[in-house]
DNA sequence: CGCACTAGTTATAAAACTAGTGCGGTGCTTTATT
């Protein structure tokens, strides 16, 4: 069977997306290659259909559990058994069966945690590899550095000499990110396909706002006069279930998300987001990857997001239908600040490095020395691996050019919010693109908004008094 | 770091001030012992 047939009878697909079929050739060929194709363009299909032409089982790298088991209820919808996920999701008795018959599966999906561990690449030094992939690569830039160190140790299984094609694939990549993925993941000259990132059907506001109090009633009034579905990303897990119970009290179906909720409730509120049963959620960064829903109307931000890429991914979720939709930004001034210590909380500074050091060297354990010298968790486990690779002094240098990179980017976020310009203009520079053909609903620097689309109707609004007043009596109710 | 909130202060009652405190994201793993 040749790409097309396969393409038709396994995916029920007549043509290729633009981009697909180049990347998909090259892997073929054995080259290494990254996809960077914005959310909802059929990525998964650049590692699953070459898979069919090629013998060997196909290794998916993957940064969340919740992701590889979509993946594989995916794949499993296609009519393909032969896939795993093993991660701890799985009881130890299910995992060592999964190991034991390992050599029968096509899809075989791992963390970079559990890629590195020694059992596991001995078992994959076994198997003829057809090739790796490496899903949401951008994570080897956004969390390798300072959060998750395993995603830097890949560079130790990919240097191989002899070693299969590796697929990267990621929504975001500037030309850091791009060179971050080839680096760590040792590429050797990889073809790069690269989608163009703007949706032109998103339109972008950025609001100037006093304090909080100001946010949560603008929110309030947008979601009572505006259509959903939507996303309210907010800074902290506290003010995501505060502003949630706000929300749900003017009888609008929401729900908080975030990091400190449990898997299943968090798996529940998503799927009932995707299903339409809740209109809005209110989460922190942790809710996005992996959420295939289509008809995302507004992605509203209380907070400064970390980097641009973090914005643009987050805003990428309004829209994947290609009807109209709007991001807005508010913010005020104190945000700066507020995101500066969330981002440089993490990073120790040169003393605590060297105090941590000199702990080291006394012969105290690495857990307490961390715990004197006043080390996060986070901290500590990345100077450990930084320790590993590199001399006091060296490390100290990564540590300060980890702090740059941040500055950096916090310093294009701050550049954002004061733009005078076009804001679309102004993120989409920061990829290296350039602005297509501007429509008119740009954003709030080009132009009024008018955004009619955006506002209920009598009959909507009605129906979601209602659904407070039932809300009300079921409360005084219960 | 800097904001938001609380408790305590002032002084003859209520409200305004001050000092003190708490809080601030992202996820993979998981040993042996309770």
């Amino acid at each position: 069977m040749n790409t097309h047939e396969i393409l038709r009878q396994r995916f029920g697909y007549e043509a290729f997306r633009p981009g697909q079929e180049e990347v998909i050739r090259h892997i073929l060929s054995g080259r290494d290659a990254i996809a960077i194709f914005p959310t909802g363009m059929g990525k998964s299909l650049c590692y699953q259909l070459p898979a069919y032409l090629l013998n060997g089982p196909v290794i998916v790298i993957s940064p969340l559990v919740a992701l590889m088991e979509d993946q594989v209820a995916n794949l499993r919808k296609h009519k393909e058994k032969r896939v795993v996920a093993i991660n701890s999701f799985l009881s130890k008795q299910e995992k060592d069966l999964a190991l034991q018959t390992i050599d029968r599966y096509k899809f075989i999906f791992l963390s970079p945690e559990m890629l590195m561990q020694d059992g596991i690449q001995k078992l994959i030094q076994q198997l003829h590899i057809a090739f790796f992939v490496v899903d949401e690569a951008h994570c080897i830039s956004e969390w390798g550095f300072d959060f998750r160190p395993d995603y830097l140790r890949l560079k130790e299984v990919f240097s191989e000499k002899e070693r299969p094609p590796i697929l990267a694939l990621t929504a975001t990549a500037n030309e850091k990110v791009t060179t971050d993925i080839t680096s760590y993941l040792q590429l050797r000259s990889p073809f790069i396909e690269r989608q163009p990132i703007d949706r032109p059907a998103i339109s972008y506001s950025l609001l100037h706002m006093e304090n909080h109090h100001a946010k949560t009633e603008w929110i309030a009034n947008r979601l009572i006069t505006t259509v959903g579905p939507g996303i309210i990303y907010v800074a902290s897990r506290k003010r995501a279930d505060e502003l949630a119970a706000i929300i749900h009290q003017k009888g609008i179906r929401v729900a908080s998300y975030h990091g400190g909720k449990e898997q299943d409730e968090r798996s529940i509120i998503q799927e009932q987001f995707v299903q339409g049963e809740l209109d809005w959620i209110c989460a922190t960064n942790a809710f996005g990857m992996g959420i295939h829903k289509d008809d995302i109307r507004q992605i509203i931000h209380e907070h400064l997001p970390a980097t641009p890429s973090a914005y643009i991914q987050e805003v990428g979720r309004a829209g994947r239908d290609g009807k109209k939709s709007s991001a807005t930004l508010l913010y005020s001034e104190r945000d700066i600040q507020k995101l500066k210590f969330i981002v440089y909380e993490d990073l120790p500074d040169d003393q605590q490095i060297r105090y941590y050091y000199s702990l080291l060297q006394s012969g105290i354990s690495g857990k307490l020395a961390a715990e004197q010298s006043g080390l996060t968790e986070v901290a500590f486990r990345m100077l450990e691996y930084y320790f590993e690779h590199f001399d006091i002094e060296n490390v100290i240098r990564q540590i300060r050019q980890i702090f740059q990179v941040k500055e950096h980017q916090i310093a294009e976020m701050e550049k954002y919010v004061q733009h005078e310009g076009c804001l679309r203009e102004q993120l989409l520079s920061y990829f290296g693109e350039k602005l297509s053909v501007s429509n008119g609903d740009c954003c709030s620097n080009c132009h009024q908004l008018k955004e009619d689309w955006l506002i209920k109707t009598e009959v909507e609004q009605k129906v979601s008094n209602e659904l407070d007043w039932k809300e009300r009596l079921f409360q005084l109710l219960g």
